[in-house]
DNA sequence: TAAACGTGGAT
DNA sequence: TATCCAAGTTT
């Protein structure tokens, strides 16, 4: 059982003793001063409203509008979506990241058609049980398309109460987290939930920015605990940082005959259900520790294509992650005897000219296209 | 519940 | 260059 923090409670309070609400000067800033030319806002549907909801999970604007202009164009409605093979959701996903999402999606698409006979349910707790959409994005997608009283709860909302209310903890703790969706819940204006939705992010997005915030601008500016206090810069206080562990891996290019052998990813963990270079001999290892190539499992990869003649590391394709590091190398194979066996398995064999046809995690797929001038392979 | 999950932009 | 983190959900 919780309960908002009697501070909270007051600092909303004040926006009551002194003219508009805080939910009412958002609506009213945003019919103003927000977005309103973004792609899912023309022609708003529950479809194109719930794409572009899970494509903007953890991924920016910029980065989401040409991926949901294609998905649009191929996938025009639900039912295309849900007929679509998987294959085909995956590979114009490929690049955006979160794969699980891509997979959430197709799911989704099919559980709507089969279940709601294509039509998103307007109901927030009902889109919540359906693959890929959490509280938040049922909120958004149902006060968008529906016009239904939910709170939101993403990285904007959280900048701008934690300023706002000036909460000194850590946003994602979950006892704060519960205290914002408390927040959040009592603050919804009684009209204009959708200038309102879409007004907290873009306040989040263009004016109560992470860095150099314009207060000037703010519709909210007035009652900010954080602007009275001249604490902007320190809120919303960071996540604490955990030591990220090291992995190195070997991922061979083997080319025969000017293809590359590829190979599907389990579902579920790092480009989950992507195809990508094979991987060897994962390791973890501190971060100053000297890389040595495990020389078992590298024989035992050579020992499933029995035509591949030579190994050689090259240095120069080191790519570093956030969680671990490749290291890619070619294997150079001559004839092509196992080709055919080779696409019986889990492995398959891609020419470099299909790399932006495949569902390829980004580094690959960069890689596979420079292969396509670089003779030296 | 905390950790896992991609990629690219910003500082 | 290193670090943070963005229209969060799932396990």
């Amino acid at each position: 059982m919780t309960v908002l923090h009697p501070d909270l409670a007051a600092t909303a309070a004040s926006f009551f003793s002194d003219g508009p609400s805080l939910g009412d000067r958002v609506v009213q800033w945003q019919r103003v001063h927000g977005r309103h030319d973004l792609p899912w806002q023309k022609n708003r549907t529950a479809y194109r409203v719930w794409l572009s909801e899970i494509m903007l999970q953890q991924t920016q604007v910029t980065a989401v509008i040409p991926y949901y202009e294609r998905f649009l164009q191929r996938f025009p409605d639900v039912f295309s979506l849900a007929e679509a093979p998987i294959e085909d959701v995956m590979a114009l996903w490929a690049g955006l990241g979160y794969y699980t999402r891509a997979r959430n999606l197709h799911r989704c698409a099919q559980e709507v058609v089969a279940t709601y006979r294509g039509e998103f349910p307007a109901d927030p707790v009902l889109l919540q049980a359906l693959p890929g959409i959490g509280r938040s994005t049922a909120a958004a997608i149902s006060a968008f398309s529906y016009g239904t009283r939910a709170a939101i709860m993403d990285g904007n909302v959280k900048r701008v109460f934690a300023r706002v209310f000036g909460i000194r903890e850590y946003p994602g703790n979950k006892p704060v987290e519960d205290q914002l969706w408390l927040l959040a819940d009592s603050l919804l204006p009684a009209e204009g939930i959708d200038a309102y939705t879409q007004g907290l992010m873009d306040l989040g997005a263009t004016v109560c920015t992470r860095s150099k915030p314009v207060c000037m601008l703010c519709p909210l500016q007035p009652h900010c605990v954080a602007n009275r206090e001249q604490l902007t810069a320190e809120l919303p206080v960071r996540k604490p940082k955990k030591a990220v562990p090291s992995k190195r891996v070997l991922m061979p290019v083997v080319m025969v005959n000017g293809q590359v052998l590829l190979e599907q990813r389990p579902p579920s963990g790092i480009w989950g259900g992507l195809l990508s270079l094979p991987e060897i001999g994962g390791m973890q290892l501190a971060d100053d520790a000297l890389f040595e190539p495990d020389t078992n499992a590298v024989s035992a990869f050579a020992e499933k294509f029995t035509e591949v003649q030579s190994v050689r590391l090259l240095p120069d394709f080191e790519h570093v992650f956030t969680h671990f590091r490749l290291q890619i190398f070619p294997v150079i194979a001559e004839g092509s005897r196992w080709l055919p066996q080779v696409a019986e398995s889990r492995y398959s064999i891609a020419s470099p000219e299909q790399a932006d046809t495949l569902a390829l995690p980004a580094p690959v797929r960069s890689l596979l296209t420079t292969l396509v001038q670089d003779s030296s392979l």
